[in-house]
DNA sequence: GTTAAGATCTGCT
DNA sequence: GCAGATCTTAACG
């Protein structure tokens, strides 16, 4: 496992999207190690995307989003759920990579008592929400730096030329429906839709 | 101080 | 396939 490159983040946020497809996502908690298979991410810009959190300018949520390229974005929506971004572009810009989806590889079982269910491994981090629970990420990572434990994104060093990625409309918003900026891996299972 | 809406998930039909 | 849960955030008065 590599860590990823610090100039990867501070890139065009669709390229770092696609990007982020097949890295690993690695959670330590107290428990035991927790990892798995980036495989479905979404593009979020500053600029005419209204349903950037960061469109309406800077405030007490979203101020993460305008820290160093490769920090974490962590926001509590609808009552229940987190939802975990990845900061992109040079600081002050305002945009980010939410991730959607995780294909599970490590610590499955640590997964499923979070998740509290027993069986359908499809069923783990298959949506934002899902993957913040099954990796046990809240607001205390608002701002993290992603290449530091215990919440970290890595390389397997392997070149992953079966990959292929697909590109789709965004999911889950009720403006700017119409930009293709959801990618996800070909054919996995593990995303959250189709 | 008050209010409306939300980058979702689950359970039930 | 669809409606309800649930509560923080931000906009407005």
């Amino acid at each position: 496992m590599l860590s990823l490159r610090n100039d990867l983040f501070n890139q065009a946020t669709e390229s770092v999207a696609r990007t982020l497809l097949g890295c690993y996502l690695c959670r330590e908690t107290e428990a035991g190690l927790v990892s798995g298979i980036i495989v479905e991410t979404e593009a979020y810009l500053s600029i005419n995307d209204p349903a950037c959190h960061a469109s309406r300018g800077k405030t007490r949520r979203n101020a993460a989003m305008f820290g160093s390229p490769g920090n974490a974005y962590v926001y509590f929506v609808y009552g229940k759920y987190y939802c975990f971004n990845v900061v992109t572009r040079p600081e002050g810009i305002g945009e980010a990579v939410l991730i959607r989806a995780v294909e599970p590889v490590e610590g499955i079982d640590i997964m499923k008592k979070r998740r509290g269910i027993s069986s359908g491994i499809t069923e783990l981090a298959s949506g934002p929400g899902k993957l913040c629970q099954a990796f046990a990420i809240d607001k205390s990572f608002d701002g993290h730096n992603l290449q530091e434990k215990p919440l970290y994104l890595a390389d397997s060093g392997e070149p992953d030329d079966r990959i292929r990625v697909t590109a789709t409309l965004r999911i889950g918003i009720t403006s700017a429906q119409d930009k293709m900026l959801r990618f996800m891996v070909d054919g996995n299972k593990f995303v959250s839709r189709r």
